[in-house]
RNA sequence: UGGGGCGUCGUCUAAGGGUAGGACAUCAGACUUUGACUCUGAGUAUCGUGGUUCGAAUCCACGCGCCCCAGCCA
C-alpha cells in the first residue's frame, strides 16, 4: 500500500542489538501498568509499541502489574487491563505477571545490599528526609543513621519486615551519594513501611519497594532486554542501573519515549480518576472518556487505534497530537468495514401524495459501497417519510442542493421527490412537507438523464424503529485543558474549566427497520451522518446507538464559516454599535463559544502595513505589530471603508487568540474589531498604547 | 541558580554531509445515488548567530526557547 516507513529510534537500537548479538538474538519487552486506575489511549500507545517490538523482531511481550503500592491498587483495574491489552491485541500468551510475586527475591537482594554496605535503615521520618534531600541546586545531607554497622542494619532491616515498627518511622536507603544533581540519587528510599491490604498479597508484607528498587528487579528477573517507559523516568535511568550493577544480575537497558498527549483531552490517571469519582461522567468506560474501555465503547476499533499508534510515531520530542488525526484513524477504518444504514436523527415527516394508499415497496440498497463482499440489503419504501430537518430549507442559499420547495431531491436507492408544499404548525413550524415521487426514477436514475444534485436519507415511517442516539462531543472545549487556569489558587482541578457542557446531546431517531435486530457492539455507518454502535445500555426494543464520530462534513463547515464571520463581532464588546446584518470585520471562525467573554483576547496593535488581497472586493491584508517579536499576518474585511494607506501606522484593537484562518489563501492569525458595516465602518481604537497592551 | 532532555510545515513525523519528503489539518478543483470516500492541485517548515565544508536540518561553538526532577507515588 504504502511504502515501508522508517524505522523509529527504538527500532534502531533494537536492530543494532540484534546485529551485535547483545542479547543472543532476543527480544523482549514487556508493559508494566500499576493498577491503579483504566488504561487510556496514551497506554494504547506503549502496549502497541512494546507488543508491537516483540512481533517484528519475533521476541517475547510481557504484561506484568507494578503493584508494590497496596494503598492504591484494586482488582477491578487488574481486571479491566487485562481485557484492554488484550482487545488491543498485545499478545502476552501465558506471561501474565505480578511485582509482588517477586517481593521475596526483591527482600533478599536488599539484604545483599545491606551486607554489601550499600543500603541502611534510616529512622528520619517523612519531613526530615525531605529536609535533607536539599533542593535542586543545594546538596543534600547525609542522614545521621547512614554510618550504621552492617550488623544493625540487617537487624533493623528484618525487625521493619517484621511488622515491629509503625509506618512512617523507617526506610530501607540505598547508599550513593547526596550531593549528586541528580536528585534519585541522593540516598534514595528503598523499602518503606506501609500496613495497607495487598490485592494478592494481602497482609504477607508490611515493607513494600519503592518504584526505583523494584522496577530493575522484575525487567531482571523477566529477562527483558528492552525496558521502555517515557521520559520522565530519564533521570531515574542511573539509579536503575546502579542496582542492577551493584547486584551483578542481567541488565536489561531502559529506553525513554516520549508518552502520547492529546488535544482536548486530558490523559493522567488522577485526573481521569476526577472525572469519574466527582461523576462528571458516568464511568471510566463512558464514550466520552480517553480510556480504552471508553473509545471501545464509543465504537473504536482495535485495528483503528493501533493504526493512530503506529502514524504518530515515536520519539523523544514532547508534543501534542491533533485529536483530529485520532478520529481520522477511525474514520479511516470504519469507512472500509463497517456496513451502511440508514438513520434519521431529527425527524421531519414527508408525505407522498401520489404514492398508492397502503403500498410498500422494498428497495435495494448497498451495504457498502467501498467493498463489494458486502452484499445489499433490503428497505422498505412507503407513501410516508421521515427526512433529516436539516435537509429541507424553505428559504435555502443557492449551495443548498436538499430539498427546497419546488425543488427536486433524490431518496437514496428509491426514487426523486419534489417538494409541492409546506405544512405549518400554529407556531410557524414546519410539521410536513407534501412531495411528490416520480415513478420513473425508480432506484433513484431518471429515465430521461436528469440530474438531481442532492441525495438524502430516509425512513418508512411506518416501518422505523425507535432508539436513543447519543452524540457526542469532545469532553473538554480547550485545546489544552486547564491551561488557561493553571496558576489560578485553590483550584485543584484547573481542567474542569474547560468542560465541554455539549459533550453530550441524546436524541429519539428513527431506524431502518433492520438496525432493531442490531446487537451489542455491532457497528454502521448511518449515511451521511457518521460511524454508530449499539451501546451496552441496550434493552430489547429499545436500543441505544453511540455515534463514535461523525462524517466530514463539508456544507456544515462551509455554514459554520459563514456563521463564524458574524460571531467574533458580536461577541466582542463593541456588539451594541454593530448593525444586526452587519459583516463581520473578518472571517476567521472563532474556537472560542459565544457566550464566553472572558476567553477573547483584546490587544492593541499597531499596523505595520497593508495591502488589497486579490480576487476580493472586501479584504486587507494587515501586518500588525502586537510586540510579540514577529509581527503577524490578519486579513480583515474593511477593504470597503478603508484605503490600504490610511492604516498604515495606526493603532488597532485585535483579538489575538482565534485560531489561524486561511482567507483566500493567506493565513490571517486574528481579527481586527471594528464597529459599523460596509463603507460607513470605523475601527476601534485602543488609544495610545505600546502593541501588545492588553485592552479591557 | 543544580542535573537530565528536546527544538524540521498549523500539528505529528522523515531525511543520519548532497533535490527538505509523508501523514493529519487547511484551501482550490474533479468525481460522486453519502456535501462521505477517492483523485488532482496549492500554500506553509529546518529556533537564532557564527564557524567547518564545494555543499549543513545533519558536524562544531555560543546563544535562545520549551519539558522533566526536590513522594516513604509510579
Amino acid at each position: 500500500m504504502s511504502e515501508p516507513r522508517s524505522l523509529h529510534f527504538i527500532e534502531e537500537i533494537v536492530e543494532a542489538d540484534l546485529a551485535s548479538n547483545k542479547w543472543q538474538g532476543r527480544v523482549h519487552t514487556r508493559f508494566p501498568p500499576e493498577p491503579n486506575g483504566y488504561l487510556h489511549v496514551g497506554h494504547a500507545k506503549s502496549i502497541v509499541l512494546n507488543s508491537g517490538l516483540a512481533r517484528r523482531y519475533g521476541g517475547k511481550f510481557n504484561l506484568r502489574f507494578d503493584d508494590t503500592n497496596p494503598a492504591k491498587e484494586e482488582q477491578e483495574y487488574v481486571d479491566s487491563i487485562i481485557d484492554d491489552v488484550k482487545w488491543l491485541g498485545g499478545d502476552f500468551e501465558d506471561r501474565l505477571f505480578y511485582a509482588s510475586d517477586y517481593f521475596g527475591r526483591m527482600y533478599e537482594w536488599a539484604e545483599e545490599l545491606v551486607k554489601k554496605g550499600k543500603a541502611f535503615v534510616c529512622d528520619l521520618n517523612a519531613e526530615q528526609l525531605r529536609e535533607h534531600r536539599g533542593t535542586l541546586t543545594e546538596p543534600g545531607k547525609n542522614s545521621p543513621f547512614r554510618d550504621r554497622s552492617v550488623d544493625e542494619n540487617l537487624a533493623l532491616f528484618r525487625r521493619m519486615k517484621g511488622g515491629e515498627f509503625a509506618p512512617g518511622t523507617h526506610t530501607l536507603r540505598a547508599k550513593i551519594d547526596m550531593s549528586s544533581g541528580n536528585i534519585n540519587l541522593r540516598d534514595p528510599v528503598m523499602y518503606r513501611i506501609v500496613k495497607a491490604h495487598h490485592h494478592r498479597q494481602g497482609d504477607a508484607w508490611c515493607i513494600y519497594p519503592s518504584y526505583d528498587w523494584a522496577h530493575g528487579l522484575e525487567d531482571s528477573i523477566e529477562g527483558i532486554t528492552h525496558s521502555i517507559c517515557t521520559l520522565e523516568f530519564e533521570n531515574h535511568r542511573p539509579l536503575y542501573d546502579w542496582f542492577l550493577d551493584e547486584l551483578g544480575i542481567h541488565h536489561p537497558q531502559q529506553i525513554e519515549f516520549a508518552k502520547l498527549r492529546l488535544t482536548y483531552t486530558v490523559l493522567s490517571k488522577r485526573n481521569l480518576l476526577h472525572l469519574v469519582k466527582a461523576k462528571y461522567v458516568s464511568g471510566w468506560d463512558d464514550p466520552r472518556m480517553p480510556t480504552i474501555s471508553g473509545m471501545r465503547r464509543r465504537g473504536y476499533t482495535s485495528q483503528a487505534l493501533r493504526a493512530f499508534c503506529e502514524e504518530i510515531g515515536v520519539t523523544r520530542n514532547d508534543t501534542v497530537i491533533d485529536l483530529l488525526k485520532l478520529e481520522n484513524a477511525v474514520r479511516d477504518h470504519l469507512n472500509a468495514t463497517a456496513h451502511r444504514r440508514m438513520a434519521v436523527l431529527s425527524p421531519l415527516k414527508v408525505v407522498v401524495t401520489n404514492w398508492p394508499e397502503g403500498q410498500v415497496e422494498h428497495v435495494e440498497v448497498q451495504n457498502n459501497p467501498e467493498d463489494e463482499q458486502a452484499g445489499a440489503r433490503t428497505v422498505p419504501f412507503t407513501g410516508a417519510l421521515f427526512i433529516e430537518r436539516d435537509d429541507f430549507m424553505e428559504d435555502a442559499p443557492k449551495k443548498f442542493f436538499r430539498l427546497v420547495p419546488g425543488g427536486e431531491v433524490r431518496l437514496r436507492g428509491a426514487y426523486f421527490i419534489k417538494c409541492e408544499s409546506v405544512v405549518k404548525g400554529a407556531d410557524g413550524a414546519i410539521t410536513e412537507l407534501r412531495c411528490t415521487y416520480d415513478p420513473s426514477t425508480k432506484g433513484g436514475n431518471a429515465t430521461d438523464g436528469r440530474k438531481v444534485k442532492g441525495t438524502i436519507h430516509w425512513v418508512s415511517a411506518t416501518h422505523a424503529v425507535d432508539a436513543e442516539v447519543r452524540l457526542f462531543d469532545r469532553l473538554f472545549s480547550a485545546e489544552a485543558p486547564g491551561e488557561a487556569y493553571k496558576d489560578t489558587p485553590d483550584l485543584e482541578f484547573p481542567f474542569l474549566k474547560d468542560l465541554n457542557p455539549k459533550s453530550l446531546e441524546v436524541v429519539k431517531a428513527k431506524l431502518e427497520p433492520s438496525l432493531g435486530a442490531a446487537g451489542v457492539g455491532e457497528r454502521f455507518q448511518f449515511e451521511r451522518l457518521g460511524y454508530f454502535c449499539v451501546d451496552k445500555d441496550s434493552k430489547a426494543g429499545a436500543q441505544v446507538f453511540n455515534r463514535t464520530v461523525a462524517l466530514k462534513d463539508a456544507w456544515a463547515k462551509e455554514k459554520a464559516a459563514d456563521e463564524g464571520a458574524a460571531k467574533p463581532a458580536a461577541a466582542a464588546p463593541v456588539k451594541a454599535e454593530k448593525k444586526k446584518d452587519a459583516p463581520a470585520p473578518t472571517g476567521p471562525a472563532p474556537e472560542i463559544e459565544f457566550t464566553d467573554f472572558t476567553k477573547v483576547a483584546l490587544k492593541a496593535g499597531r499596523v505595520l502595513a497593508a495591502e488589497k488581497v486579490e480576487k476580493a472586493d472586501k479584504l486587507l491584508k494587515l501586518t500588525v505589530d502586537l510586540g510579540e517579536g514577529a509581527p503577524r499576518t490578519i486579513v480583515s474585511g474593511i477593504a470597503e471603508a478603508f484605503a490600504p494607506e490610511a492604516l498604515v501606522g495606526r493603532n488597532v484593537v485585535v483579538v489575538t487568540n482565534l485560531k489561524p484562518r486561511a482567507l483566500k489563501g493567506i493565513e490571517s492569525r486574528g481579527m481586527v474589531l471594528a464597529s459599523g458595516s460596509g463603507k460607513t465602518l470605523s475601527l476601534i481604537n485602543p488609544g495610545d498604547v505600546a502593541p501588545g497592551t492588553d485592552v479591557k
